[in-house]
DNA sequence: CTACCGATTGACT
DNA sequence: GTCAATCGGTAGA
């Protein structure tokens, strides 16, 4: 076998099973993970340290909340597909939980890049390392993932894809950044003591 | 067709 | 801390 750069994390995709569950438990779950892209053979990786929960049920703020709409189709599919959405220009990345049908999904929302960080400061146009994939629109760009991901299954090791990693050592809870609706759940998750995390000091107080 | 607006970001005080 | 650019999706005339 051919030479490569040492691989200090394993890159197998996760199974479809670890996305069949509970939403708030997936996204507990996808902290530490390893949020892996690759474009023309070339892979760019990162550390998931920030994530929230959307629920199928009771949540107004959920891109499901008002039905099944072209945008949101990938919501009520099977769990492990990615939902890759446009606000404000840019793009925002969620992975899909419980079964088909049940509209809940994680959004990711910040990863302390890993592997080729240079193509993540082209694609962002900085060399900030801490400012390349610190929130949902600068992890898709830092990425290159847009709409063409939508529905994305993540099980296959295959462009786009979530792979293992050690679980931090502590995990704050807040309310979500940026609803204008149901505030005060507490569905973000947070790597304890990351300094890749959105959100000034106060979001990132524990909110309960 | 037009009008409104958001799970954001970056520039600025 | 404040503020507005940005544009696709959706609702409504």
């Amino acid at each position: 076998m051919a030479r490569t750069a040492p691989q200090s994390t394993q890159v197998t995709p996760l199974a479809r099973s670890f996305y069949d569950r509970d939403v708030v438990t997936v996204a507990r779950a996808l902290l530490g993970k390893l949020l892996v892209r690759t474009v023309r053979g070339r892979r760019t990786s990162g550390r998931i340290v920030e994530v929230e929960a959307y629920l199928a049920e009771g949540d107004s703020a959920c891109h499901s909340f008002r039905g099944r709409r072209p945008r949101n189709a990938a919501m009520f599919g099977p769990p492990g597909c990615a939902y890759v959405y446009s606000i404000h220009a840019r793009y925002c990345m969620n992975v899909v939980t419980e079964p088909a049908g049940v509209a809940s999904a994680v959004l990711i929302r910040a990863i302390e890049p890993i592997e080729g960080v240079a193509s993540m400061e082209r694609r962002r146009g900085t060399e900030a390392r801490r400012d390349l994939a610190r929130g949902p629109a600068r992890l898709c760009a830092a990425l290159a993932i847009d709409r063409t991901l939508d529905g994305h299954d993540l099980t296959c090791g295959d462009s786009l894809w979530i792979a293992g990693g050690p679980d931090p050592d502590g995990v704050v809870t807040t309310r979500r950044i940026g609803v204008t609706s149901a505030k005060e759940l507490p569905l973000r998750f947070l790597v304890a003591g990351s300094r890749f995390v959105s959100g000034t000091r106060r979001q990132n107080e524990p909110a309960v």
